[in-house]
RNA sequence: GCGCCCGUAGCUCAACCGGAUAGAGCGUCUGACUUCGGAUCAGAAGGUUGAGGGUUCGAAUCCUUCCGGGCGUACCA
């Protein structure tokens, strides 16, 4: 409908005599206020300017000159400044409202972006803990962008990128040590640095199950290191398959070294003269990007710090043929992912192709004030608590509901009584009080054939109907915009649409015709709602 | 100090690329069907969009100054 709109309207530009170089950007949007019509465009007064004369004088001839057909729009009006606002016709609101029902599961399916092929990397936690609610955000908004992407027709592949060497895992491996010579009844000492949580103490246990106190005498926390990462591991991949998420593949950082790519890096650096070395580091010339500091590449040690790795796994990525590489990043990483870029760009690499996420960080609140988490002091709440107090689809939800871009505020005690306030249940009520109204109307007789649409004239069927018609609109803007949280808004809009409808339109009782009309569009409106909690990775209930 | 993000109703948040009278939920108050699920619905109260200035037909949205908060500004990740 909106191409229609367009192509009708840039056609009636010309025939005014503009050529293409006058012709505006022709925007067709939806009026906040439903008796402004059903779509609007504010082609008029973008010209005003340029052709010195009144909007509304522009607006009119532009509609006199328009040629549309009476089956789609059954009426175009100028209002206010300079605006044309044009209605739908019946005849096309029924007409869509049947291809719900045939699209099934596919509706709201779009081909915008068939030509994508997009890395979606995410969660990305070593593997040093469990997953926490401070996770939580990244790991939900990674899978969900990913479902709004593939429903705009990209193909996706979700990616868990993670380092199992360094100080954080030797450390790691020491507090595991520590319990288990305690657990063993040895000498122990416990690292000033090391990781407190229970789950340190669980590991040791399962090791000391298993192998008794043979290891007491390991000179070095290998044993330990490698048995934490699997249990840890293991663990996580539990949580995220509890929260609906499958990874597509998990890339070890280490593939890197082993393969060559930083050291390609490093070298093509030096060659571009962009690296150089000072103090026994390497540095990375940042300054000649507009930085005010260079940056250092390798340490002193040998050791790189982390941005060079990161480069050459984007420049991996993009080696692997992706066109496009989406990161989901806590504000933290803000300032780093430039330097991603720029070396990406030295390596002759299209920067562009990458695309990051950025959210503003989960605030932990506990007994009324803000909680600061930390791994490694064992401040945290885990997902799987969470999850534990809520369940899976109010954990989804409440990672989803706000804009990536606000600080999201995580009360623990308004998490657990969270119950019949949480908006979630207003979705998938809906949902299940529909199917129950289906499975009593299943138990008396229809009409055979096709149900008779045009029946549905009440102002609140034709609303409802007017609102299904928008579901894939809001996909499309959500998955552009990396933006789950406007699913949401349009599904508790589309929600509220049903119950004024239901309360107004009675399905069961009513002539049998308009029963099976009725009918149909209660269908088409659970399956909308199926397929958007289906997007947010939400179960969608026949009962509660 | 510098950089990025944020500031909207009592609280938590919306507002699609600058559009028409800034909207929801929670909370508060007043009401509603003897039939399809009351986990519902209708209505009321609640706002100088942090403050000032600017840009234009039009600003919560863009520019600028200030105030307040978060994050970064490591040879940590």
């Amino acid at each position: 409908m909106e191409n229609y709109l367009q192509n009708s309207l840039r056609e009636a530009l010309a025939g005014l005599g503009l050529d293409e170089s006058q012709m505006p950007e022709i925007r067709i949007e939806q009026p906040r206020d439903p008796s402004h019509g059903d779509a609007a465009t504010n082609v008029a007064m973008l010209l005003a300017k340029p052709l010195k004369r009144n909007p509304r004088a522009i607006a009119e001839e532009l509609i006199a000159s328009l040629d549309l057909d009476v089956t789609k729009i059954s009426g175009v009006e100028i209002a206010g400044p300079g605006f044309i606002n044009f209605r739908y016709s019946d005849l096309y609101l029924y007409e869509e409202l049947r291809l719900i029902l045939n699209a099934g599961s596919d509706y709201g399916k779009s081909k915008h972006n068939h030509d994508i092929r997009c890395l979606v990397e995410f969660v990305s936690a070593n593997p040093t803990g469990p997953l926490t609610v401070g996770h939580g955000r990244n790991a939900v908004l990674g899978d969900t962008v990913a479902r709004l992407l593939e429903w705009t027709g990209a193909e996706v592949q979700r990616e868990y990128y993670f380092n199992n060497a360094g100080r954080q895992m030797r450390m790691l491996g020491l507090s595991v040590q520590a319990r288990y010579l305690e657990i063993a009844g040895a000498d122990f000492s416990f690292p000033e640095d090391g990781y407190e949580g229970n789950y340190i103490r669980d590991i040791a246990e399962e090791l000391f199950h298993e192998r008794g106190s043979e290891l007491t005498e390991q000179p070095d926390e290998k044993v330990f290191r490698e048995k934490a990462e699997e249990v840890i591991f293991r663990d996580i991949q539990s949580t995220l398959k509890r929260m609906h998420i499958e990874m597509d593949s998990y890339f070890n950082e280490r593939t890197l070294y082993e393969n060559g790519s930083i050291d390609h890096v490093i070298r093509t650096f030096r060659e571009r003269g962009v690296a150089y070395d000072k103090d026994g580091a390497v540095w990375f010339k940042t300054t000649a990007f507009g930085k005010d500091q260079d940056t250092v590449l390798v340490k002193s040690t040998g050791e790189p710090t982390y941005r060079l790795p990161d480069i050459a796994y984007h420049a991996d990525k993009l080696d692997r043929g992706f066109n496009l590489c989406l990161d989901i990043f806590g504000a933290d990483h803000i300032d780093t992912y430039p330097d991603v870029l720029r070396g990406l760009d030295v390596l002759g690499y299209n920067p562009k192709l990458v695309d990051v996420l950025v959210y503003q960080f989960v605030t932990l609140v506990k007994e009324g004030k803000p909680f600061k988490m930390s791994t490694r002091k064992a401040n945290f709440v885990t997902l799987d608590e969470l999850m534990d107090e809520v369940g899976e689809d109010v954990t989804r939800f409440f990672f989803l509901m706000r804009s990536p871009n606000t600080h999201l505020e995580f009360d623990v005690a308004q998490a657990k009584e969270a119950g019949e306030k949480n908006p979630v249940f207003y979705l998938q009520y809906a949902h299940a009080r529909i199917q129950s109204i289906l499975r009593k109307a299943g138990e008396i007789s229809t009409p055979s054939g096709e149900p008779d649409l045009s029946l549905l004239t009440h102002e609140a069927e034709i609303s409802l109907i007017k609102k299904l018609l928008t579901f894939s609109d809001v996909i499309h803007s959500a998955a552009q915009n990396r933006e789950p949280h406007r699913l949401i808004t349009w599904l508790n809009e589309l929600a509220s649409a049903f119950t004024l409808f239901y309360h107004d339109c009675r399905i069961i009782g009513v002539d049998e015709e308009l029963m099976f009309a009725r009918k149909t569009l209660a269908e088409a409106t659970a399956r909308v709602l199926a397929n958007g909690l289906g997007i947010l990775g939400i179960h969608a209930p026949e009962r509660m």
